[in-house]
DNA sequence: ACTGCAACTTGCAGTCACTGCAAGAATAGT
DNA sequence: ACTATTCTTGCAGTGACTGCAAGTTGCAGT
């Protein structure tokens, strides 16, 4: 379940140990002593590297703390997706879109959970989570375009974004309700229930 | 349907003035020049007050140029709401009550429409846009753990908000769409429609 | 192993958003 | 006119973040 290839050249891996040694050491350090009382000098020397540095493994500190990360959604999700599929029925095919997108979306579970975690206590962090989210409706915004040659739908590209986004907060605010059991993408039919719930009154 | 209860004291009076000021002089000089080529300095000192008066006004740059003020929802509205009505379905009555903070979200249409049309050109503002929406729910959640009392859902807060933001945004859209034809709020029901479109796929 | 190349790290200097503080000016209440 | 209150402002400081140029390190070809 734990994706990402492994390292293969010692590059590759140093790349990636560098980013994970960073992201711990922001969000040990966060944990401990709150957002706005740790610098980003410390958290780039508790992972052993500059400050300087760290600025290429992260556009902000925030982004460190939630080791946000670009999203490699699975090429055969992909696909079938911008083909109609997989069951032609858009809100379906936009929820097992949205698994796609979730369980990518972190390294490990640990450090999702962590991260969760961290925004319950500092709500300048959920704000930074959903502006991701806006980076990844504009992927889906792609793959929407060319879903459409494939399969037209009479909902506008906005909407669809918007519940998508919602969707994944939702599962992740499910997943931590239930103390983070399995991953968050477990609890997407859960956000959906909710939403066709209030929407049915 | 230009709000506000018009200046009494002429502390109050100036007060909205300068706010005004640096609202108008913020757009302007962002609309012409982008976000990151002004300084707050530079706004501050078109509108004729010290930097260190702008930071009495507004917590960030992006506010200023949002326009973003705190929300007074109409008492007639809120305790209509807490009282488990209009219409006691809670995705109408949701309804409603976002026409209501919709409707007193910027002083004046002028001003949302420059603030939507600068949101265009830079998607910073668009996250900033979405975080103020956060203190908007913020706000709606109080209301909702009253509503209970009288009315309970078995939706529960976090959904209700989260389409309660996606709401405000599908309107704020809609009417863009619309380039900007009568007010926000009279695109909510586009808004729902959509969402429910989705819904029912 | 040697060499040239590209990727990456780092220090440095600089810009700018934003904050606390304390002094001074304007205003409101009596 | 006197006083309390509110607001503006300058000042000094912190820290996030950037571009640049100089190292350093892994990599590929020979």
């Amino acid at each position: 379940m734990t994706s990402s290839p492994l390292p293969s050249s010692a590059r590759a891996r140093q790349k990636r140990e560098r980013r994970l040694a960073l992201i711990e050491a922001a969000q040990r350090l966060v944990g401990e002593r709150g957002l706005d009382d740790v610098t980003v000098e410390e958290i780039s020397s508790a992972a052993g590297l500059s400050t300087r540095t760290f600025f290429n493994y992260f556009d902000s500190k925030d982004d460190a703390v939630l080791g946000i990360q670009e999203i490699d959604l699975d090429p055969g999700v992909r696909a079938q997706f911008t083909a109609g599929g997989p069951s032609g029925r858009m809100m379906s095919d936009l929820e097992a879109l949205v698994a796609g997108f979730l369980t990518n979306a972190a390294p490990n579970i640990e450090q999702g959970e962590r991260a969760m975690r961290l925004m319950m206590s500092e709500p300048r962090l959920v704000q930074r989570h959903i502006a991701w989210h806006q980076r990844v409706i504009g992927e889906l915004e792609e793959l929407l375009a060319e879903r459409r040659k494939a399969r037209p739908s009479p909902v506008d590209d906005d909407t669809i974004g918007m519940v998508a986004g919602l969707l994944m907060r939702s599962s992740a605010l499910a997943w931590a309700r239930s103390d983070y059991e399995g991953d968050a993408a477990a609890h997407l039919p859960e956000a959906v229930a909710q939403l066709r719930l209030l929407l049915d009154d």
